[in-house]
DNA sequence: GACGATTGGGGTAATTGGGGTC
DNA sequence: TCTGTCCCAATTACCCCAATCG
């Protein structure tokens, strides 16, 4: 069904994980995080997407992901309502 | 079958994509959104067409829409539940 | 006919996107 | 490998006021 949640900016999600809004279009673009785009090409973020992955509950494990390979899971990358989408541009 | 596609205001279209509702009506004047206009000029959208934008299915073939330049959609501006154009820089 | 709220149009500032580089 | 910063171009947001909608 409908999430119903709002949708958040670059600029928004950048400020709630505290990095460039570059880095959260990179994010969007690797297919990390899900992203709606508006008929210009802007994104916009779901905000319980968002807020799950500040919860830390988007990744399994995060005692040691860095540097390590990054699994690549058959499921969908963020799992929320996500139209599975893996970067156009 | 039935469409049963209610009509929506640029304030509807606006808070569903979180943007403003000038930018709304500016995707309408682009013609990247099909509009209906009342006798007194204000715009009317298809909430089958916005919904079908905000979850991303409006493109049916993504593999191919790379690259290219503007494409200013050469059918009529109103195009009624017609997503002819995903081109943007 | 009148009222409040929304919409339209124009113009300008801020944000965003993509690429490339460190 | 990932992030921050540079460029430029396009898109979006907010300002004004007049007209339209309900």
């Amino acid at each position: 069904m409908d999430t119903g949640d709002r949708l958040l900016t670059p600029g928004e999600v950048a400020a709630l994980f505290r990095v460039d809004p570059k880095t959260v279009t990179r994010w969007a673009a690797a297919g990390r995080i899900g992203s709606i785009r508006t008929p210009g090409g802007h994104r916009r973020f779901r905000e319980s997407e968002v807020r799950a992955l500040l919860e830390g509950e988007g990744m399994l494990d995060e005692a040691d992901e860095m540097g390590r390979p990054r699994n690549a899971g058959p499921t969908a990358s963020t799992g929320t309502a996500g139209p599975a989408n893996a970067g156009m541009y």
